[in-house]
DNA sequence: TTAGCTTTGTGTCAATTTTACACTATCCAA
DNA sequence: TTGGATAGTGTAAAATTGACACAAAGCTAA
């Protein structure tokens, strides 16, 4: 639906569109929201794509990028950041992929530069089988994707590094969990974006040596071990933090 | 004469330029290249503006960038960065930015998105008064700027951002170094940079224990002052580095 | 009820890194 | 030859990092 777009095509700019990276994790491993094309694309080549628009010519691209990822998934107020501009006139190359613009949009040919952004969300706040998106739409484990349509494998990866730069510097991590989580969930999040084992007791020395979290009197229940002490993230004591100058987590 | 584009209009995109932030270094502070759009602008606004231009339809940005560095300074296979995508509707609002792209564009009423890039150029190899391009361009103190045209201030401390985040992880800085170069100038240029003061002492040690440096039996000439040591950039021992996985230098 | 499985949670020591800090050496110019 | 300027150097205390192992708590299934 949100892609079919021919209709108000008049306001579109036809040589810019955004791409929204959206990860999530679903407590084992780092995911990314993909959309499904369909069997228009899958005879030729990759279904699956970052989910992604024209922008409308009287918006700026961060706007773009957040309408976009409302109408995704309905969230607001998300944290994004831009990944970059990727423009190689060639990018459409696939068969696959020039056969899915001719069915979405009205001027198929024309050369695209696409803004991509990435956002963290909480799994549990966009679940595609609830919402009108679901049909195609879905999370996938970023260690098992291998091809995407156009260059968004690109896309993808180079959002990827962006994220693992940036939460060595800001405690980001944190918009992937539910509010109340664990240490240990904390723990393999780290090690999933980093994509290397850390020490554990290392890792929450480091964590709770930075005093951002606030410890819940409450813990996990039903769980078949012993059950995990749950935190939050404390926003006020992250501000006091940044404002003595620190910018480095040390991972 | 880089701006007057109207003749080669239609291979033109004209909704995306890039524009480059081409860093040098005095030996004293940072310093970036800026065009002078002349008296046109001036009568209403900043006559400052970072290079840029429209991009050929044809070719990808990273091209565009390196196309016009060169164009500008003659500079080719120089290290260059994307900085992002910057596209306002209505980041042309000032009257001195209308009056001077009516002088210059076809469209001078189109929405433009900017791709910003930055790069890091010796001062010694590009002199504005020895090019065809020196007239209208010079070498500021990023400290001394206040304003420029459209959203260029806004782009260059972006830039100039990266380049902090990068140099902490990354030995860049050597590129706005002549070959040889002393480790007080690697200093200030450190300071400069990172926009705080670094110890001395620990400085050294700090880059000398990385071991990419070639001490030359060398030293300054002429100075009124005991002479430094020269060094040279080991680019072998910067690759061994890497090949370990490191990647920080701790500033 | 108990044994076994699973994950949580904790401390220390050695090595490394960071920080703070002050004086002598060398060259030029006056 | 003196004064001015910058180069160049070491140490000690504090903080951080990295490596490493075992008991505690809950559930399940026999």
């Amino acid at each position: 639906m949100q892609y079919n777009l021919k209709k108000i095509n008049s306001e579109l700019n036809p040589n810019v569109s955004v791409d929204c990276v959206i990860f999530g994790f679903d407590l084992e491993q780092l995911t990314v929201l993909l959309i499904d094309r369909g069997e228009i694309s899958s005879a030729f080549g990759p279904r699956l794509a970052l989910p992604g628009n024209l922008i409308y010519d009287n918006e700026n691209l961060d706007m773009a990028a957040n309408r976009v990822l409302a109408e995704l998934t309905g969230l607001k107020n998300i944290y994004l950041e831009q990944v970059g501009a990727f423009g190689d006139p060639d990018r459409i190359h696939k068969e696959a992929d020039r056969e899915w613009l001719k069915s979405i949009r009205a001027e198929p040919e024309a050369r695209v530069i696409t803004v991509a952004y990435y956002t963290l969300v909480p799994m549990s706040d966009y679940i595609p089988q609830a919402a009108s998106f679901a049909k195609n739409a879905d999370w996938v484990p970023v260690n098992l994707i291998k091809e995407l349509a156009f260059d968004h494998y690109e896309i993808l990866h180079a959002a990827k590094d962006k994220l693992k730069q940036k939460i060595k510097i800001q405690p980001i991590g944190f918009n992937l969990l539910p509010e109340k989580f664990t240490l240990s969930q904390l723990h393999r999040l780290y090690e999933s974006i980093l994509d290397k084992p850390l020490d554990k007791r290392n890792f929450r020395r480091k964590i709770q040596k930075l005093d951002i979290l606030t410890s819940l009197r409450e813990k996990q229940r039903g769980v078949p071990h012993k059950p995990s002490s749950l935190y939050e993230f404390n926003h006020e004591k992250y501000q006091e933090l940044t404002q003595t100058g620190f910018d480095n987590f040390g991972f």
